[in-house]
Formats: C-alpha cells, sequence, structure tokens
DNA sequence: GCCAACGTTGGC
DNA sequence: GCCAACGTTGGC
C-alpha cells in the first residue's frame, strides 16, 4: 500500500437475510466473498486498501438503509469460495493459480443505534447524491465521498472513530 | 409481484 | 463479432 495515500470510502451492500450488520456485530470481521462483478473485483483487488472505510447497507430489506460502519482490514485477495463446488459463489472458470475473483477482510466500527433509511438519504442534499441512491444502481459495492461520509456520521448523530 | 437495468451466454 | 434470450439485482 502507497504511504499517504488517502483514506477512501466505500459503500458494502448485503441482503441481511445473506450477512447483516449483526452477522458482523458478533463475528467482528469478516471476509467480503461472494462477489462476481468484473467490475467490483477490479475495485476489490486494486483500489479498496487497508484503513479505508465502510459503509454496510442492506439492500432488499426492510428497511433498506445504511446500517452500521466498518473498515477494511485486509487488501484484496483471492476469493476461495470460488473453488469450493459446494459454495453457492462456485465458480469452475476460476482457477487457483490464477484466480479470477477477490475479496477484503472488514471489521465493524460501529451499528448505527438507527438506521439511515433511503427515505433519509434522499431527504439530505449531500446523500441524496450518493452513487448507491442512482437509479440501476446494482454494483454490490461503490464509492463514497468524504463528504459523503460526514454525512452520514450527521444523520446518525454519530462520530466517525480516528 | 413487477420491471428496469444491466451482465452473461450461446447460436450464428 | 453480433445480438437475442436469459438470468440477476434490487428498488418500488
Amino acid at each position: 500500500m502507497a504511504k499517504n495515500r488517502k483514506r477512501q470510502y466505500w459503500l458494502f451492500k448485503s441482503e441481511p437475510s445473506a450477512y447483516s450488520i449483526d452477522d458482523l456485530v458478533s463475528d467482528k470481521t469478516t471476509y467480503w466473498d461472494g462477489v462476481r462483478n468484473y467490475q467490483v473485483r477490479n475495485m476489490l483487488r486494486d483500489d479498496i486498501q487497508v484503513g479505508d472505510r465502510v459503509l454496510f447497507y442492506h439492500s432488499n430489506a426492510k428497511p433498506m438503509a445504511i446500517v452500521g460502519t466498518a473498515k477494511v482490514v485486509k487488501p484484496g485477495y483471492p476469493d476461495h469460495t470460488a473453488f469450493d463446488p459446494n459454495d453457492k459463489h462456485y465458480d469452475r472458470k476460476s482457477d487457483p493459480d490464477n484466480p479470477t475473483w477477490f475479496m477484503v477482510d472488514v471489521s465493524i466500527i460501529q451499528k448505527f443505534d438507527s438506521p439511515v433509511t433511503r427515505d433519509d438519504l434522499k431527504a439530505d442534499t449531500v446523500a441524496s447524491g450518493m452513487a448507491v441512491m442512482r437509479k440501476g444502481s446494482r454494483l454490490s459495492i461503490v464509492p463514497v465521498t468524504e463528504e459523503e461520509w460526514q454525512a452520514i456520521h450527521q444523520l446518525t448523530g454519530t462520530k466517525d472513530p480516528r
């Protein structure tokens, strides 16, 4: 990792039925497996670095919302679930000697006392412009600006522990 | 449940 | 290489 690289911010989507903020609270740290989209793969492999911050977003949920924050503790490395025929995300074309898919490790920072719902996001001048709010946004990881990161903390009345 | 917005697959 | 068919994501 390059020295003095500025911390970057991301939003990770997860369906809570698959993996929720409560799962991360109890696990403390997890590997973010199962990404099978090349654009998102490139972010995991090339762009997301240790120390980067993550907004944890519940998709396909009631309510759909940003539910907490996490930090990246391990940079991109091969997603081993792609090699496991019994895994839901098995990909027979991913070669262990030249892996197709990557993941990172993230650790919980905090679960928000009250989630920031899509309606909350829509109502906020800054947050309404987030990439996740764009119509047809289907990438499971999208970049977040520092301004957006701060706006979310303002909405929750929480601090970003530095 | 519906459907828009993609990404992937496979025939040609 | 083109493109129609199909599958998936995910908000509404």
